[in-house]
DNA sequence: GAGTGGTCTAGACCACTGT
DNA sequence: CAGTGGTCTAGACCACTCC
């Protein structure tokens, strides 16, 4: 049933822009019930195939904006399924001011800074510049990040509601020149992830990766 | 219904890892049929919250791998959305052979190669490096690619079932240094993107993104 | 084998919105 | 205001898989 429609719009039987019948005929046409053909049909629109307004019956988009969907593992379990050992040190972990970028985010709010290096079988994979809101999660301060990564504490123990990722290319510092045994000034791939939770910003981290590393998602 | 869940799952009160009650119960607990509970609990179970099988139950996802929707827009749609104008030149279109990279995806395949800048407010925005499987689309060989994009006329004349996208930081070659008015080896987003249908490959596009760019998605 | 989620049906009412 | 999708109900049967 799905997979009719999906045939009908990838051998363009179905255009671009144009309206398809409505659920109560596709229904009938598939013989079956109208939910079923509502879920089909909801669940290509959430894909980006199709457009669907009340009253206005739903059309082909007409330029269709794909959707990606990108997993966003923590860092462990990204290395251990590619068949790598994982390694973590922590480098430095403090309360401390916020630096520039992280006091537009926090304001003036208490935050521990966390410097870690992530490994994937001994090598340099990951190094990862975290700031954690205090005032947001108390305990935070009571946790030995060199036993657990920061990474993997707060998925369990920050309650989070709503985030956002970046993806950048950047220059290599010193400090990540040294790190990775790259130029200074290497490209290198950077992820900057901010959560939320109620409102109040909880953790900013900037996650730079390996040189050549690259970000693969299926369409 | 689906917010209270989600509460319970923020709050911990449903902790990760634990087991949740089966839809029944909450059907009666919240006084509404099975069906509306197992959409919500299938919903959060896509977000990546709740893990689901059946006879085993439902648990609060013990590391919970955040999916970030990303969507992936014809580029005149994002500059415009950008409030900025969007101006398109082929730099390059021909058959020929194919390059290394592309003849390992493609094979012995004729090809057609693209090459085009993508502007926003007459700077240079993305370089676009596209290689199009005439076998797959024999049209393509009519079309006028100095008129509209290779991007906007496959969205629309191609079936396209399957594909891949992958991200990376790269240094800027001689080319793209002149193009973006960069230094040679500044570091560059990339974006590389390979679509298929029924198992052929299509087109395969490397796109590279002006200095400083950055892609955000929402989790 | 029994209990769980997966999926369907048939029907109903509602919310929105183009005409 | 009429036609569309959005969402719910109550019930049924099935598929899987853990015990």
């Amino acid at each position: 049933m799905q997979e009719e429609v999906l045939r009908r719009i990838r051998t363009l039987e179905w255009a671009p822009g144009n309206q398809i019948p409505n659920e109560t005929d596709l229904a009938r046409e598939f013989g079956c019930a109208r939910a079923t053909v509502n879920r089909a049909l909801q669940s290509l629109a959430e894909a980006g195939l199709l457009e669907r307004r009340r009253r206005a019956g739903t059309r082909v988009a007409a330029l269709p904006v794909r959707h990606a969907k990108l997993r966003i593992p923590i860092l462990r379990q990204e290395i251990e399924a590619n068949g790598q050992a994982y390694g973590y040190r922590l480098l430095e972990c403090e309360t401390t001011p916020a630096s520039e970028r992280a006091e537009q985010l926090f304001g003036k709010a208490k935050l521990l800074h966390v410097l870690a290096l992530h490994f994937a079988n001994d090598e340099p994979y990951v190094h990862e510049d975290r700031w954690i809101n205090i005032d947001a999660i108390p305990t935070a301060t009571e946790v030995d990040f060199s036993k657990i990564s920061a990474n993997e504490w707060l998925v369990t123990n920050a309650p989070i509601s709503t985030g956002e990722i970046a993806f950048e290319a950047d220059a290599a510092d010193h400090t990540e020149a040294s790190i990775f045994g790259c130029k200074l000034g290497a490209a290198l791939f950077r992820a900057e992830r901010t959560t939320w939770h109620d409102g109040a910003p909880v953790t900013f981290v900037r996650q730079t990766f390996l040189p050549g590393h690259r970000l693969v998602m299926r369409i």
